[in-house]
DNA sequence: TTGACAGGCAAGTGAATACTTGCATATAAT
DNA sequence: ATTATATGCAAGTATTCACTTGCCTGTCAA
């Protein structure tokens, strides 16, 4: 499983999570013309499709295929690695050391 | 404030960020060390200080100069934001729309 | 004040990577 | 069957970025 910090280090993917997360299952076609009508983005499809690849290659996110459809769904969980490697200290959680 | 992403890309800078969290307030000197005899890397002092200008422009560290020596302290706050744009759904917080 | 130590600046190199272009495959509709 | 749709593959380009090299500035100690 490649690296997650790699995979959001690029805007375009960072926008990618963002329209799954407000709209899950999504196929290339949809996200590409979302990034584009939304943030005007002018990306080829192939760039996306590399962009997903890239994604799913972190466990970001996950594809079903259907037919002449391929869906994207997001998947949140790796990201819990950054929280628990470097916490936030002080903010609410009472386990944390205080300096 | 340039972006947290692109300052996690790099190995390197993660591992910096991991021995400030084991010892805060190190000098660039100090960094340097600890990194090539804990992790073995092989890098030059000013390798490791344009990482360290990443992180403080991203604002994932901050410095304190005192004559010759510069320290450097973590600050963790900005990864917050990761956690706010991408939540992890189902997993304790009850605020999360489940699926 | 001379020398050692801690750090900064700036230009150059090489590798990684984002993106494109062109063609190919597979599914669905007419 | 033919055509349109949705996606995949692969090679090429161009830019970003990590890292080095060489020199310079500032601080402290003898």
């Amino acid at each position: 499983m490649a690296d997650i910090y790699h995979a959001l280090s690029a805007e375009a993917r960072r926008l990618i999570l963002d329209e799954l997360l407000e709209r899950n299952g999504q196929s290339l076609y949809e996200i590409c013309n979302r990034l584009i009508m939304k943030h005007g983005m002018d990306l080829s499809r192939q760039a996306i499709s590399q962009h997903l690849e890239v994604l799913e290659e972190a466990g970001l996110i996950s594809t079903e295929r259907d037919g002449r459809y391929k869906f994207h769904y997001i998947n949140t969980a790796p990201l819990q690695e950054i929280a628990e490697r470097w916490p936030l200290k002080g903010q609410g959680d009472p386990h944390d050391d205080l300096d």
